[in-house]
DNA sequence: GATGAATGAGATTTCATTCAT
DNA sequence: AATGAATGAAATCTCATTCAT
């Protein structure tokens, strides 16, 4: 009995989820446009008119969605407040491209609603201008307590470093999305940790010791 | 008086012009699918159904419009023969980073298209899978020439790289059209530029050399 | 009062029926192409979009009616077992001349259906085939049983008799469609019968010859 | 030299002709509606321009088609004065089965034709209305001179005759069209043969009954 | 909370027709 | 005589949204 008493507010909870997951999944496969309400609401299992009631306009439920997708992409930032700052930084982008590489469906409803906040009139704008300056700014932060222990040179720019990286992490994801067979995981992976840890101050000695790949020459 | 006489192929040469010209404008802002045919005519300055005549299809005229903006975005590959690679890759880093710092119409609207393939069903996944594979190539060959020539570490992987910097430049790219107040083009030119410069081969006795940047601390 | 409690199932099986009416009326008028879904939907006294709503296509509509319609011609087999065949024959086919010179809707829009099948392209073709085919069957097994039971000569081939009277009611038809002065119902209605009480066996004496001839003179 | 020289009428006429079996052979296929003129000027290995510039309007050249198509398929009316004139009827019919069971395309167009004229509304019905009229009154006629020759029975009537050969021609051809497997023609023929015979006067000693009937249930 | 009937705006596409070449 | 560029009306179909149940 317990388990089957559920209140209307379950019920609504699992709704809104459902069709949270179904305009993801069909978002991903044909883009916002080409996805309709009803679509939506049959993939979650309901009727055509469930978006409606539950989010009110389709834009309601795009932005909705496109708020949420950031975070199911950067899920978990390791920030452990002693580790190394380069090393956090090392791990989130490792976690990024894990993320795209799995060809998750989240990560791909959130390239396509990058990409349609693209046009200059796209309402969509607004939330990836937030999305991505915080995602920046987790960055931008670690790098500025690096260069304060020491572990970053004083002469990397925080900010022009955080907009590069991240532009990385989207580049790499979009190209994966339109041609998964030009992109090999395992040596750009190896180039992006090269380039974040070109960041470090340079070596008292000789060698920056870029990139610390044993092998690679796939 | 000379401009009057003009032959049926001059005007199906102009009206081409003028849609695509339309068309361009239309989709850097407002996106794709929120254009219609008819807008595209009446903005450039004809008939509704022109679309339709010239291209038959809403499909063919993205399509072309797709395999064309590359084109504009890439213009006047520096490809000097006897140039040191790595300042080849530089100057067209540049480029690119120039076209999109205008804020061009043909930028955004090459960006938009982009940002429309990442559905898994978009038709012009093709297109773009051609138009970054031969990016990449023109990079990546550059790198291997490099290396022939002794200017770039034997140990850079030129596919990967040729990934790498078509992200960051893409990512860039993607971040100002959404945030353009975020992105400070002058230091994020330095981190490109340093980025690809450190693909050269690590320096006998001590400086890394690194972006060589002379002025431009913003 | 009453009335006035409708369930959504009621409301749809009303507006069918409706949007159905409205199509036959209008296809009977003007055509199967030249009628528009949103004439429909107004005729019926609803909007636009209705007809696609419930139908989904225009093509869909069009084969539900041309599959009803044979029915509403053909109404009413008489086939009562143990009567003669050949007055069921009659029966029937003095019950489609009926409904022809009534000049009923129904009939008109069947023959329009009928018509628009002719092409060899049209899609209303196997509607047709399989609607044309149960009628004829229809006839044939009445002129077996008649010759089962001795009432029918041996000699008639029950399919081309089958052929020959659906050709002669269908042909009458479309004559009296395209030029209803030119058909005098009642006379046509004895040579229709004479036709078909001509299957009926040889009188004792004399042989009619009918239907035994081997070839002739093309 | 000589026939070389062609002058504009014969271009006129020669264009004239290949429009024409064009749409001939293209209505015969996708019916009149889904036929453009464009694909005609095509088909016809000229432009898309030409059907107006000959024919004026697309109506214009349906009605000049339908206006002819009923020759071709009742082509050749062997009227030889001193013959039969049941040998005639005779000979009428087969020739019109010979032309349908050829399949021409001829054939089949008349048909989507005369189908296209069954909405009330259809501005083919005066064309056919015509047509129809001539072919009946060829075949009354010749009844009425075999009634005078003796041959026929001077109980049947014309007119009524006339409708219902007519529709048998018909009727049997449209069958044809919509399901040539159903329609087998050498028994179809025996069976029109034998309907025609069937006017000739009763046999001297018994009964024909035919046409005569003296009741039947309604 | 959930359904689905109904609406009507809007998008793409087809096409007859006009007209300059 | 012939071409084909251009127009604009009309048709089908999609779809977000509203509302009664």
């Amino acid at each position: 009995m317990p388990p089957e008493r559920r209140t209307q507010a379950d019920r609504r909870r699992d709704a809104e989820r459902a069709l949270l997951d179904a305009a993801t999944r069909l978002f991903a496969q044909r883009g916002i446009d080409n996805t309709g309400l009803a679509d939506i609401g049959a993939a979650a299992g309901y009727s055509r008119g469930l978006v409606n009631h539950h989010f009110g306009t389709k834009a309601a439920l795009v932005e909705r969605l496109a708020g949420d997708s950031q975070k199911s992409v950067v899920r978990t930032l390791p920030t452990d407040a002693q580790s190394d700052p380069v090393d956090v930084i090392v791990a989130i982008a490792n976690a990024y491209l894990d993320t795209i590489a799995d060809d998750s469906i989240d990560s791909r409803a959130f390239f396509v609603m990058w990409g349609a906040s693209f046009p200059s009139d796209s309402p969509l704008k607004p939330v990836f201008v937030v999305d991505d300056m915080r995602f920046r700014a987790a960055i931008a932060t670690l790098v500025r307590s690096g260069q304060d222990a020491g572990v970053v040179s004083p002469a990397a720019d925080p900010q022009a470093f955080s907009v590069a990286l991240v532009a990385m992490l989207r580049g790499i994801g979009g190209q994966y999305l339109v041609s998964p067979e030009a992109v090999d995981f395992a040596s750009c992976r190896d180039v992006v940790v090269g380039f974040i840890r070109s960041i470090a101050p340079p070596a008292k000695t000789t060698t920056t010791s870029r990139t610390k790949r044993t092998k690679e020459p796939t």
